[in-house]
DNA sequence: TATTGTTATACTCTATAACTATA
DNA sequence: TATAGTTATAGAGTATAACAATA
């Protein structure tokens, strides 16, 4: 424990993982765009709707997505006006808009999805021990779990008007 | 091993660092913004030359930050505006540009130090047992370094005019 | 010719705050 | 009064390509 309240072994965990998230989405990043003309967070909302089958709220799509309420609503208007997602109004709550993936949406993906895989196992697991796989589940899964468990930007008070 | 070419645990595992990674960086960018005005960006580069001793040039620093060139002229530029870093030609090679942080610098490090800390213990290793931190660091330090060896952006070779 | 770095340009992204509508 | 979503605005960040200087 140095001063500064972590560990030398955390500050430097930290910090790799930083840099490997870095370079993981610039590598990732070129590949969407040359494949898709899709950026990192436009995949994300692809692969998010098109993996789960369920549907989302604007609200909740944006905090899984770690976005602004209004970032996001700037690209589902990209997603949408390229035909990739649909958005309606929620039966149960009018205040609400239910984001879909369209046909056209998957089509993409599945475009998409091959070259982004190989990207990933030529930056994250050429190199990496089948074993490490689990590990890195084991140990990142949980802190994935806690965050999205704790209050989401959304959830943060407006000012008022 | 799905059809896409990784398999659904790599897979899992991916975005599972992906999210993290997504969550970390915005918990620290405000609190970088709110504490020194830093983006993400340029507390990296504060940090990598407040830590090391060592003197970069452009393009390596650069590299190191995972930036294009012409980016990481704006955000030194930025910096220096602000007193933060100083650049000056390199006495061997005087097309190379030597970047060293200043003492303001260093005192805006130390000032957004502890709080950054805070965030990144909170964010990701309170939950997390003290064990783990070595095997994250087991897992993607490896990773890390072969990302290092492989050739960085800048090395593409750039289109005759 | 190749490399280092900067800059002009054009664009994308992003957040804040204001706004509308529904609960 | 609180929540969901959009949008106007304004600014920050980013890349490409052109540029100048040195090797």
């Amino acid at each position: 424990m140095n001063r500064s309240g972590l560990s030398e072994q955390q500050l430097q965990a930290y910090f790799t993982l930083t840099e490997v998230g870095n370079l993981l989405e610039q590598a990732v990043s070129s590949q969407l765009r040359a494949d898709g003309d899709l950026s990192p967070v436009q995949f994300a909302v692809l692969a998010t709707l098109g993996t789960s089958d369920a549907t989302y709220r604007m609200t909740d799509l944006a905090d899984r997505i770690v976005y602004s309420r209004s970032g996001f609503s700037y690209q589902a208007g990209q997603l949408e006006k390229r035909g990739l997602i649909a958005r309606e109004p929620s039966p149960q709550d009018e205040r609400s808009t239910l984001v879909t993936i369209t046909a056209a949406g998957r089509e993409l993906l599945a475009r998409v999805m091959p070259g982004h895989v190989d990207v990933v196992r030529g930056v994250l697991f050429e190199a990496m021990p089948d074993g490490d796989v689990a590990v890195l589940q084991g140990v990142l899964g949980p802190v994935r779990d806690r965050l999205r468990a704790a209050p989401p930007r959304s959830a943060r008070p407006r000012r008022r008007s």
